[in-house]
DNA sequence: GTGATTGCAAAGCGTTTGCACCGTA
DNA sequence: TACGGTGCAAACGCTTTGCAATCAC
């Protein structure tokens, strides 16, 4: 079992919620991956821990864990909905555009030139999102081979 | 008419797309319009205009300004595609969470901040995406008054 | 035992596609 | 006149809801 997965069992349940199979499946699934996951990717992979589990169970589960702070949303392009986990404080997704891994890192450095660039324009900055993309050091070693 | 829409009008003629009464009431509105849109704002508003107009001319004309880079996505918690119009060159929006008007903002004091994170993590960024929303100007003395 | 949780089926919603008619160039 | 564009209706995919059966506590 994942390491993060029994703890987000635990707050689960200091929440009131019980801790069925299906959940457990679920739970497991996006508290293992470094990448981003659609409901239905979450879906196909939590039915082989769990055969019987049902898509909508999938999204209420997604659900409480969203309402938890345990999952955050994440936006691209396309697949507009998917969910990775959130570990720890407020951070910022940086995704391999090749295989899909995602790092966190915080923004701390940024933010007082955001803070300054909302001035600017007369606004006053309350929440802001800011998400990198490219190719992390696996990628690009295997791309650097491929065109040698 | 908005003094956008002529020039958008133009772009579209020139790209060999010919020029309806649907399209144009379609292009007057995202053109015309501070704040982003989604497709069934757009209908209800183009609709005033162009009475016979369908939902499905407003998606595939939505299409079409897309590929041209007249209008961009905006991704919101909610309201995940909605559309905006793209004023000259790669910018960044800061939207108002009280009234959705939205000003654009170029983010060239961030970049070199934002190469340097994602070489810490081993990664080349390759995209980014920065959106800020909090309280314009306007807002701000609103809510100020309020208060009071 | 009790009430939260489940999976199924059906409904709901936003978006896309098929098609015959229409209107621009 | 030719053919790109239109609106309607239907199809589609993702997500939510209603409900009776089930299972954790």
């Amino acid at each position: 079992m994942n390491p993060f997965s029994s703890e987000w069992n635990g707050k689960l349940k200091r929440n009131g919620y019980r801790l069925t199979s299906s959940r457990r499946a679920v739970v497991d699934v996006i508290a293992g991956s470094q990448s981003s996951l659609s409901a239905t990717d979450i879906f196909l992979e939590a039915r082989q821990q769990c055969p019987g589990l049902g898509l909508v169970t999938v999204y209420r589960t997604l659900e409480k864990l969203e309402n938890l702070g345990l999952i955050q949303r994440v936006h691209q392009d396309e697949a507009c909905h998917s969910y990775i986990a959130i570990r720890g404080e407020h951070q910022h997704l940086m995704i391999c555009e090749a295989c899909k891994r995602t790092v966190y890192f915080n923004g701390d450095d940024l933010y007082p030139l955001i803070m300054q660039m909302g001035e600017k324009c007369g606004y006053k900055i309350q929440h802001h999102w800011l998400q990198l993309s490219g190719l992390c050091d696996k990628c690009q070693t295997i791309l650097k081979e491929k065109t040698n």
